[in-house]
DNA sequence: ATAATAGTGTCTATCAGACATTATCTG
DNA sequence: CAGATAATGTCTGATAGACACTATTAT
């Protein structure tokens, strides 16, 4: 295998030499939508950061940060989570690479966009002020975005509207956001959850992916508010236990739903 | 919104002094699987090119190439698939971003993979010892990756086989390849592949992605072969006619199909 | 005891899978 | 006319959606 390219060089010698770097090349960003459940699972909360330098100062955004030299874009995600939140092991997938080159007006950042379930909303560090970081209410429905905080009274509201349009032979449909209120997210974090929203519905329908918001041991009321939440509507009892049937398994015992006031059955996924 | 930063910059002199580079940064590529019918229907074609340089001197790999700093990846992956092949308007997809910080040896590249579905196998330049381009025959099963080009003698192999695993609550299934040959893609190319296949499968279902294979105007006969070539599995006749039924608008004419013998009615996508 | 919620039974419309039959074209 | 293939008909089992009912428990 010692082949020797049109310089004469072997593999080992070609790379002792390379000089990266015929573009100039872009910083790379993870950025995250984080969903935990309300405690009383009343509703989803998705996690924010408030930007403590330009541009969008002072605009809420969606937690990242830079992807290390030593890390995969995955190790980067987990990290920051992990910094923000003190979340491990909770799901987290790649959603999507947006590159636009003027979505950073700073310089060339391209941000490969993250989800995130928690089962739980751990407390955040609010009072600082440099990178302050915050709950928030979450409402996605088929035409409207809200996200918002009644604490410290901040409402963000975008219209989803359906866009179709041809390219040849090729069909597209997307759904686009558009702002309603004067406070507005940062960069293109909006798209960032929209496209995660869409992805995330998606493959509730052949995935356990819903499971990853319960705790380990949870009963099926609970079970089912959490599809409820992630899904945007209401299921039928009945429906809903016969489609799980077959990926949960008793734990033979009894606890109180997070959601009811009566003991029900404890199950763990299969 | 003259907000000043915690140096009393305004954005606009905040933008003026930014320098960026805190981390060194990536190299972005795209790299692209562009799936082709073969002229008679009875299998896929997929575009490889053979590397000119080191690392994996004289390798088959996919094609791609540098994101520009004035272009999207959508637009990087586009400009390469009209310079390899000139083909414009076919279906282009984004499917994941592998970042694994050593899956190049010669510095960190991350790459954008891309699925590009071409109704024609155009043809390319093969005679270019720089840049050699080829179709290869396809076939991905649910246990092989086989691609192989008779004319110039090269055949690739991988097994398939799913793997499961757990990280506390959540489960995955990955596809892991493993190489039955001698002969190897290109870094981690064959990864990209099956995230695209995999992709690909899934999205059949539910949008009209095998339409952008078929020619402009179409018989069901044909477009009933696609939808097998690309799902790897034959279809019932009746069955992947009511199935589409919805979706197409008669033209009014006939024609012979690439498959058949007798005349079938032309249709087009509605 | 009562109200509320946990849990089960079952009906229906729809749809994918499978196979059979008829219609039409080419040689 | 014969063989092949285009096009349609129909049966079946699985499943999602909808509603009704019974069982259990907290107050």
């Amino acid at each position: 295998m010692e082949y020797r390219d049109k310089n004469g060089l072997t593999e080992k010698e070609f790379l002792a030499q390379y000089d990266p770097g015929d573009y100039p090349r872009p910083s790379v960003t993870v950025d995250m939508m984080v969903l935990g459940p309300k405690k009383d699972y009343s509703g989803l909360k998705i996690l924010l950061v408030k930007r403590g330098e330009h541009p969008f100062y002072n605009c809420w955004a969606l937690p990242g940060g830079f992807v290390r030299p030593e890390e995969s874009c995955y190790e980067a995600a987990s990290r920051e989570l992990k910094e923000e939140t003190g979340l491990k092991h909770v799901f987290l997938e790649q959603v999507y690479t947006f590159s636009k080159p003027d979505r950073d007006p700073r310089t060339r950042v391209m941000s490969v966009a993250y989800m995130a379930l928690s089962p739980v909303v751990p407390r955040v560090k609010g009072g600082d002020d440099a990178l302050e970081a915050a709950w928030f209410d979450f409402e996605f429905t088929d035409n409207m975005l809200h996200i918002y905080n009644d604490d410290i009274g901040v409402s963000i509201i975008y219209q989803l509207s359906t866009k179709r349009f041809r390219n040849g032979n090729i069909k597209y449909g997307n759904l686009v956001p558009t702002l309603k209120t004067k406070t507005r997210l940062a960069f293109d974090h909006v798209e960032i959850i929209v496209e995660s929203m869409i992805k995330l519905r998606r493959e509730i329908e052949y995935t356990d992916l819903p499971f990853s918001m319960a705790k380990e041991e949870f009963t099926l009321p609970d079970l089912q508010a959490i599809y409820e939440l992630l899904l945007g509507h209401k299921l039928y009892k009945a429906n809903f236990r016969i489609m799980v049937a077959d990926r949960i398994e008793d734990v033979g015992a009894k606890d109180k739903s997070v959601i009811g006031k009566r003991m029900s059955e404890l199950y763990r996924l299969k």
